[in-house]
DNA sequence: GTCTATATGAGGATAGAC
DNA sequence: GTCTATCCTCATATAGAC
């Protein structure tokens, strides 16, 4: 059965590769290491990638999509405003601060500005997309919560900035992670100013 | 003169690792290119640096504490807290949006974790410097002015991370800089929010 | 498709003359 | 201190047998 030797091999030398570029970045990673990871030969890996570059690119497809599917955030709001936006909040920030987000962080950092069309694929399908829903949910909230929001893509890359902070940099050059009390403070912390600077004014304009 | 000439070539020598080093990152650039652009041999690069990564080590030993000094933040507060703080937001915006920063940003991002010492001194003397200032220009608002501040190092790091934004992630990915226009809408809707969750409450707690 | 073995080139580092 | 020339390792990519 070679057709299904193939694919399961090939799936083993993709499986290798995003853990080591993941893990070390394009440059540092050898197309002998991801053969040797994936337990075939480096003749082999050629044999399903025609290069370094064209493996690298479809990791990155693969990763993209799944960037936006780490975060919890409901298609609709019901109820408890700041409840959903806490729950986004801690994911995204344990996101950043677990070891996986700092890799995928570093790897786009470092690589994918030498890819221009996966470029404009995974901005679309990982960050706009995740804006796009947090947006519909900060739209609804404003609509039927206390929260007063003119612009809600606005209000979503403010919510995703505080939120994200310096955690993604701070553990890209080596700092250790934040423990999960100074994760909690942290997201309590944008969450109370998120919603004290888009409460409904009592008086006064938007903000 | 051996010893002018010698000094003379050392500086040329760390001029253009530090270009290539900012424009391409620590695995991309050759000794070669380095000694290239500089006008020098190989042999006469490492009579000077002991290796790439010592060479490496003083390119960022020198640049980290230029950070803190590409944005404007005054010692000492006097009057007009937005006009001061939209002067810092400004000028750290356009910091990250033009090229300079962006260089910066993916060197330390992609190379500066294998350092671990320079992590340190860098952290110190970089961002840990301009949060002091910042949050030291925080305390005095919120003593004179109309803001209510807890925790000022807490509020610098939001004001920073509402600036920042998605802003050298973007760039670093390859995504093309805001024009002018943008840069100013983003500032001004980052101070807003800003403002507004840490005015002096009317009734209601701290954010 | 998969292997072993190798061609080809690049890059870090050094020897030795001046 | 500076140069030219070179060593050596390692990485991308391929040839050729099975």
């Amino acid at each position: 059965m070679p057709r299904e030797r193939a694919a399961r091999k090939s799936k083993q030398m993709l499986n290798a590769a995003q853990r080591l570029f993941a893990r070390s970045g394009y440059a540092a990673v050898s197309m002998d290491d991801i053969a040797k990871t994936a337990g075939v030969s480096k003749a082999t890996l050629y044999a399903h990638f025609d290069s370094k570059e064209k493996l690298f690119a479809e990791i990155i497809e693969i990763e993209s999509p799944h960037v936006e599917e780490r975060v919890p955030i409901p298609e609709v709001f019901e109820g408890d405003a700041e409840g959903v936006l806490r729950n986004f909040a801690r994911g995204l920030a344990s996101f950043f601060a677990d070891g996986r987000g700092l890799e995928i962080y570093r790897l786009f950092v470092t690589d994918l500005h030498r890819f221009p069309d996966l470029v404009r694929r995974f901005h679309a399908a990982g960050p706009m997309a995740l804006r796009a829903r947090l947006s519909r949910l900060l739209a609804q909230m404003a609509e039927r919560g206390g929260l007063s929001i003119d612009d809600p893509d606005l209000a979503a890359d403010h919510l995703t900035s505080l939120i994200q902070g310096r955690l993604p940099f701070d553990r890209a050059i080596g700092l250790p992670p934040p423990d999960a009390a100074a994760i909690d403070r942290h997201v309590e912390s944008a969450l109370r100013l998120f919603l004290r600077g888009y409460a409904r004014a009592s008086r006064g304009g938007e903000p």
